[in-house]
DNA sequence: ATCATTTTTAAACACTTGTTTAAATTTGTT
DNA sequence: AACAAATTTAAACAAGTGTTTAAAAATGAT
């Protein structure tokens, strides 16, 4: 018997494509419940409020979004190969769920979004070894010294960017989704050349 | 006399701090009255509407967003040190607007956006004669030969990224306001070393 | 089958929202 | 000063909002 039939999963799951789609304050309950094909009553049986039930979902679509990117840091793989897979399994995840880092970078400038929802972000990715690794391989030489707030910050801007801007690169460019989505797989190539060239430059 | 002293100057102006901060779903017409010390009704007087006043000051910030980038476009210098003042600068008016990449981003995602508003963007940044330059340059040798709009791109992630994710890289790294603003100084120059030594190989 | 508990439904509630209305006030014109 | 036009004010309107309530229906336990 699947979880994904019962109320409550319903409206989770609803509230989760409405929610990434428009952000807390862009819809409301009962475009949720219909979105769910429930009354809208039982957001608040089941979640106590609206945004008891942000909350919840914030916090699973956070969940999703990190998960296979530890995977990829806990990989027995040169780092070099590590942060090349890490690019690429951000492309790919995006790719299927594109309204996501935009949902995210938008709530967390939000002042409601409630700190239990502000994961210890960096605690969870530091258990799985990444900023070790790039800490030695900038002592051996192999990485370019550069403070981890940047490398991050390079690294996220380039993969999340580009679909966080695609309205607005849709209009600057006068392309449709098909040609955005052809485009991406190209530059996904032109960041990774970018990005790998400037964070390891002994390769050169 | 000047005229930002006028009824219908005071609410524009109110409606630009309000909406590039919250959004258009994410204010009310009332707050926006309250913020400009005004009575509601005097939004529907002089702009008809919620939405009519949205689209007036949507247009306003693009204005001036792109006002100074198209002064630097169209001075006479070579093309790389254009692109490095071209990125200097986005650092620099948007350290003083820091909400407008990320109002323009997600209201540009949003389908209510009024057509009349999405800016003919090309065509303005076309007529300063950058696309010409960068077209030369490629022929020359002196650009990587890369998609116009994977250029734009790599460059409008680099500068923009950084000022939208702002909420999300302070929660990740642990870092206050004033920290963050430092950070972005440095966090600069990587990014025009990074981008100049990708988009102009030939100086390496 | 009976009863207890849980879930669902639909209406009600109090408040908020964008907009309109009508009257009062201010400004402009002669 | 008289009148017309423009601006401002405050209330009203209709619809939407998140939440609560009470009753009906469904499910679980014996």
């Amino acid at each position: 018997m699947s979880k994904d039939t019962t109320t409550e999963a319903k409206i989770k799951e609803a509230a989760k494509r409405v929610f990434t789609n428009k952000g807390f304050s862009g819809c409301s309950s009962r475009e949720i419940a219909k979105e769910a094909g429930m009354n809208v009553a039982l957001v608040n049986y089941y979640f106590r409020s609206k945004e008891q039930l942000f909350n919840v979902v914030f916090h699973t679509v956070m969940d999703d979004f990190m998960l296979s990117m530890k995977d990829v840091f806990r990989m027995k793989q040169p780092l070099e190969t590590k942060v090349r897979l890490f690019i690429e399994r951000e492309y790919e995840f995006i790719t299927k769920h594109p309204e996501i880092p935009g949902f995210i970078v938008s709530e967390m400038n939000r002042c409601e979004v409630g700190d239990s929802n502000k994961q210890f972000i960096m605690d969870e990715i530091a258990e799985t070894g990444i900023f070790e690794e790039m800490h030695q391989a900038q002592i051996t030489g192999e990485m370019r010294k550069i403070d981890l707030f940047s490398a991050t910050l390079i690294l996220m801007s380039n993969c999340h960017f580009p679909f966080i801007a695609k309205g607005l690169m849709q209009e600057i460019h006068h392309i449709d989704d098909e040609k955005y989505a052809q485009q991406l797989v190209l530059h996904k190539q032109y960041v990774i050349e970018m990005m790998i060239g400037y964070l390891f430059p002994a390769k050169k």
